[in-house]
DNA sequence: TATAAACCCGACTAAAATAGTCAAGTATCT
DNA sequence: AGATACTTGACTATTTTAGTCGGGTTTATA
């Protein structure tokens, strides 16, 4: 069970943005160089943030990205969606009756799993940008 | 953030072996065929399980595996450890001091990624095979 | 004592997922 | 005009996963 890059990435690069967004666009090239993530690896990262209207774009010279709502309102679960980094516990799909392993009923470790998959997603719909940005600067002092 | 499917057959192949784990050891073929588990792999995942000691073997015809222990002393946690299906969520090595991307500090996102691994890892630490068989049968009544 | 059931072990491999890179744009500010 | 920065889609190397395969050894039982 691991966590991956891209959900890592992403929300790195969002923090950074939110300790930044007063009221100027932050450049993903500043983002790049502060949090040491490839450039264009991030533009994949924010091409879906943008489309899940969690920032907005600002294009041309001193462009960057803003957040679109308020760091309150961004809860993990809603940037690990956008970027596709689901978690994902159960082999067989949750909607179907049958089992993973083809079978008619559910696997006898299939309810184990649904319950991991909620208690892991509890986390993420607690957690916010802004507890994330001030944990941080807390951290500092 | 998945599942393997390793860590998920070696839970479902204990909980079996719990269930008729009365006198007479299982044999991995059985399990194979009740779970709908490649044998081959059943065997890869059993040497790991013995070599930790959450299970015995006994060799020879009528032979199997057996629990080690009691189902109520083994953990999804130990399990989980003993065929290396650990939770991974930090990039850097965590007795470093350093952080993920080569940097002196831990990254702004360092602490959050630890919280959830002890999430996770709280709810593997409290079930133990017992619980998942006793709500398997349970679910049958 | 031969046979079959079962564990034991290490090496190998196909497929999938991950973590990027690269190229060719378009928009906007100065 | 030029520089900065977003936009898009395709491509690729690496790693991980989920097995397979081939050869053992041990032991109950007929
Ligand atoms: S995981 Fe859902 S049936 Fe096995
Ligand atoms: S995850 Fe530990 S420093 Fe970034």
């Amino acid at each position: 069970m691991k966590l991956t890059s891209k959900g890592r990435y992403a929300v790195m690069a969002l923090v950074d943005l939110a300790r930044f967004n007063n009221i100027n666009p932050v450049s993903l090239r500043d983002i790049s160089l502060r949090q040491g993530i490839s450039l264009d690896y991030l533009e994949q990262i924010f091409s879906k943030l943008r489309k899940k209207e969690i920032v907005q774009s600002v294009r041309g010279t001193q462009g960057g990205y803003i957040l679109n709502k308020k760091a309150k309102e961004i809860k993990l679960i809603n940037i690990f969606e956008a970027v596709d980094e689901k978690v994902k516990t159960v082999q067989c799909k949750k909607e179907s009756k049958k089992g993973c392993n083809g079978k008619a009923v559910k696997c006898l470790t299939h309810n184990l799993w649904d319950e991991l998959e909620n208690h892991i997603n509890n986390f993420f719909d607690k957690k916010s940008l802004e507890d994330l940005v001030k944990d941080n600067s807390e951290r500092r002092v």
